[in-house]
DNA sequence: TAAATCTCCATGATATCCCATGTTCTCCCA
DNA sequence: TGGGAGAACATGGGATATCATGGAGATTTA
């Protein structure tokens, strides 16, 4: 698959007073194929932040809940944790979109905001938020990196 | 499929004297393809507060039912739970719905609501059961956060 | 006939569209 | 290899459309 959708980079914007925002255009250039021109952003799950994908990306972590029990208490948990704060966000002619203010506010973002690709989502970060990102996913001695990598195994193929 | 019913974001809303409220844009836009243009509308299983879904998504609930065994007292006791108070809202042209009195008495519904999208349904909050939900659905440390998400089994692909 | 419901129109706030500007990057040719 | 023309991109501001909401009048129901 050569169409894949693929985050890389930092890319720093600026938000203006009415709280808009240019998505980079490499980002959007990633997402040009889906049906749904614009990202779905909603706040980070794993620390500060938000973080955003495409359509589909989302539905496909919808598709992950659909496989737990519809009327039990952990779906409904687990859907508390994502959707009620989640928006679509579909960007305009110039390639901008308006960050809701209550997730600029989750976010601590005001007039600034970092882009981190991250593979099939992005974050969102404010300029705080970012030192804090990068310091935290810091990872001390080459021994625990070369942990983590031998924790994924191969292809096989 | 890029054309399914998905809920997202939390919206305020005013109830007018007359018991009318908008139905959030984004909730009708998501529901635009459905042949009942409206919401079903019955008291959450969970919790305080009403829950809505477009009529087929209601469809499917009912078809979820069919999987108990059929003269069971479960089943029963499911049905009585949801069938007898659900109640079809059709929007009006500018968009709003007129929730019935007991519906809203239930729900402890006055002057303001809060529409939280719930991937599949949303629910409808006085503003002390929005309060509630959020404090009921916390999670208190990523641990726990981990583990609901661990539950979920990876799609190997 | 009274009460409730629906339809239609008006309004303010907000979000979206559209055009303009400056900067950076790319490409092409000397 | 250097420089200049042109395109792409991020950004700013004003005009326009959309949305939530209130109320008046028409229609229906009990």
């Amino acid at each position: 698959m050569d169409n894949e959708v693929i985050f890389f980079g930092t890319h720093e914007n600026k938000v203006d007073r009415k709280g808009r925002v240019s998505i980079p255009s490499l980002f959007r250039q990633a997402l040009a194929q889906e049906s749904f021109q614009g990202v779905v952003v909603y706040p980070a799950l794993h620390g500060l932040g938000l973080e955003g994908c495409g359509l589909s990306h989302f539905q496909w972590i919808g598709r992950h809940l659909d496989k737990i029990a519809p009327f039990s208490r952990q779906r409904e948990r687990l859907t508390a944790q994502i959707f009620p704060n989640a928006r679509p966000l579909q960007w305009d002619g110039t390639g901008r979109v308006q960050l809701p203010a209550d997730l600029m506010k989750s976010a601590g973002i005001e007039d600034q905001v970092y882009f981190c690709g991250m593979y099939r989502v992005f974050r969102v970060l404010s300029p705080a938020g970012h030192e804090a990102f990068l310091n935290g996913n810091k990872v001390e001695d080459s021994e625990t990196l070369d942990s983590l990598f031998d924790s994924i195994e191969g292809d096989g193929a």
